[in-house]
RNA sequence: CGGGGCGUGGCUCAGCUUGGCUAGAGCGCUUGGUUUGGGACCAAGAAGCCGAAGGUUCAAAUCCUUCCGCCCCGACCA
């Protein structure tokens, strides 16, 4: 391709509408162009490198025996219903009424319907297992479209279903796309870490991310720098505290007013103490029962752990009139002192607390000195929290980090939470008939490029892994006007087009300087500089991106050498 | 959805506090010339109903009201 027939705008400044330097570079290099919140056009470039992902997943999803299929973006809300998600997804769905009066959704994701399509088609354990997967652009009305193509509104996505007669399959298609996921990922030269993951909406037990470090990442993820360790931050276990000693000399439970002291901050300002010394009182609603959930002030509940321990998905936070009803107290002075007629669960961190401020259920007052056991009993101990950077990893009890992470993909076990929905069932060799288990695979493909910008780049713009360049090299003939320099170079280009090495040649009638600096921007692994002076010596310049690594060669054995780069590169 | 910021040629921004003459700069673009190894220089140009609507005023980019859009933080989120 020669430059100055490529539709390749690159921006010397920083566009106002970006942060994130993957987004800056995406704009600057003209790789795409934004239509509104969360909608991006792909120019010339940007595809190119779409390709070279989508290429790269099409290969190794192949190569697992995964069939390729593409399903329609518009699908009838009924099927939503019918699945449970409608309420689920909610607000993320884009919808919209056709002219039937009929309610239509835009696909944000393919479970309902792949597996309404192999229910129709699949009665037999003969026909599995079957894993289909597509290349396709996902709907979702994002509440918060956020860092360019890492969270839009309008992404591409490649998911993958499989579908098994019995859990040694499951766990083996699996098995199969988890592999090859790490393969996928590793020659799109990114850097990743699978981590054990909470399944969210989707449904399932098992799950793995497939996770990016990268500072503009929008997911938490625990690492331990010890001995490797990694979960996402939501599934991250904390450990319980050994012993359980609570001494003798306990203080005395009593009572303080703290006219409208209510928030953790407030109430640790107001006793001059630190916020671990308080013990927060949620009251959830649990299979329409009240339960009271207590864990240290500075500590957060985590909802999902809490809905495992309860085996309740429903739970959902009280609201003021359940707290006044069940404490007796208004909004903010609860505590598990005197409380009736409820459960009471707790966080393991509290086990070795003591004398701790709690809310007195009553307006304007908190308790000090409360202690577990003596003033109030706990029904049962539990991990309830998330992890904070104050916790030990749980495998070596070492200390752990928490790091900003973009998740590239996320595989999971479904079982039959589909299967069961839409009555998918096949009959085995008995003539029994059982319901189909799935697995569902996802990989956001706009995100691998915005993945990778972030993990390579420098000050002066991208740096491509070698396999999702949108170019091999680039060619730089430096003085427009040198007749010796363009053909060396067209020559260069032509040779290496026989090659099917792709070469973009910036023949431009534009000045070195401007050149030297969108090469860089524009960020592919191997620049060809063809200079007046050096070329006089019979010799062109070869620059590695990546290293800034520059050697002089014969301009006769450019091309050879160049293409031995291309190899190692 | 809550909080904050912004909206002025294609891009980056100044002007707005304290209303006033013809709305500016740099980059980019067009034409001509000089230049030619890290975003050149000179000259001449094209390009804006200052996000939209309404209001106040002799007079509005500037003040007021409403709306729209974009970005950031949070809530939420395969």
């Amino acid at each position: 391709m020669r430059w100055s027939q490529m539709f390749l705008p690159t921006l010397k400044e920083i566009p106002n509408e970006a942060e994130a330097v993957s987004h800056i570079l995406m704009i600057r290099s003209g790789l795409v162009r934004k239509l509104t919140a969360g909608v991006y056009s792909y120019l010339p470039l940007g595809l190119k490198v779409l390709q070279k992902v989508e290429n790269i997943i099409r290969e190794e999803m192949n190569r697992k025996g995964a069939q390729e299929v593409l399903l329609p973006a518009i699908q009838p809300v009924e099927l939503w219903g019918k699945s449970g998600r409608l309420k689920t997804l909610g607000e993320d769905m884009v919808k919209f009424t056709d002219r039937h009066k009929k309610i239509n959704v835009l696909g944000p994701t393919h479970e309902e319907v792949v597996t309404l399509l192999v229910k129709n088609e699949v009665s037999s354990y003969r026909q599995l297992p079957l894993i289909l997967y597509q290349i396709q652009t996902k709907f979702r009305d994002e509440a918060r479209p956020r860092f360019g193509v890492i969270r839009s509104r309008e992404f591409i996505m490649k998911d993958a279903y499989s579908f098994d007669a019995t859990s040694e399959g499951l766990n083996f298609s699996y098995q199969k796309m988890y592999d090859a996921y790490c393969q996928i990922f590793s020659r799109c030269g990114l850097k990743f870490i699978p981590v054990e993951a909470d399944t969210g909406v989707m449904g399932g037990d098992v799950s793995h991310e497939f996770m990016v470090l990268a500072e503009n990442g929008e997911d938490k993820i625990v690492v331990c720098s010890q001995c490797g360790y990694a979960v996402s931050f939501a599934r991250a276990e904390c450990v319980e505290p050994k012993g359980n000693n609570k001494p003798a000399d306990l203080k005395k439970l009593s009572e303080v007013k703290t006219p409208k002291v209510t928030s953790v901050e407030a109430v640790a300002d107001f006793f001059k103490i630190k916020p671990d010394k308080l013990i927060k009182t949620m009251i959830y609603e649990s299979d329409a029962k009240p339960i009271a959930v207590l864990v240290r002030g500075d500590h957060e509940i985590n909802e999902s752990k809490l809905k495992k321990v309860l085996k309740d998905s429903s739970l959902k936070l009280g609201d003021e009139k359940l707290i006044e009803k069940i404490t007796k107290g208004p909004l903010g002075f609860s505590g598990p002192v005197g409380l009736s007629g409820i459960e009471i669960i707790a966080d393991y961190a509290l086990k070795n607390e003591r004398d701790n401020v709690v809310g007195a259920n009553k307006a304007d007052a908190h308790l000090i000195n409360a202690n577990s056991g003596r003033d109030f009993k706990v029904d049962l101990w539990a991990d309830l929290r998330n992890i904070t950077d104050r916790d030990f990893c749980p495998k070596c009890a070492r200390q752990i980090k928490i790091q900003p992470a973009i998740e590239i993909g996320h595989v999971f076990k479904l079982g039959t939470k589909y299967t069961t929905s839409f009555n998918a069932a096949y009959l085995d060799a008995e003539g029994r008939s059982s319901e189909i288990l799935m697995g569902c695979y996802g990989i956001g493909v706009n995100r691998i490029i915005a993945a990778s910008i972030e993990q390579n780049h420098d000050e002066n713009g991208i740096i491509w892994p070698k396999h999702i360049s949108p170019f091999d090299v680039l060619i730089l003939p430096l003085n427009p006007d040198h007749t010796a320099s363009q053909d060396t170079a067209v020559k260069i280009y032509e040779q290496l087009k026989e090659r099917n090495i792709e070469a973009l040649l910036d023949d431009r009638n534009v000045r070195a300087g401007i050149k030297f600096k969108d090469a860089d921007l524009i960020g592919i692994p191997i620049q060809i500089i063809i200079g007046e002076k050096k070329l006089g010596q019979g010799k062109i310049e070869i620059k590695v991106r990546s290293t800034n690594e520059r050697m002089e060669i014969a301009a006769s054995e450019s091309v050879n050498k160049i293409t031995e780069l291309v190899g190692e590169v």
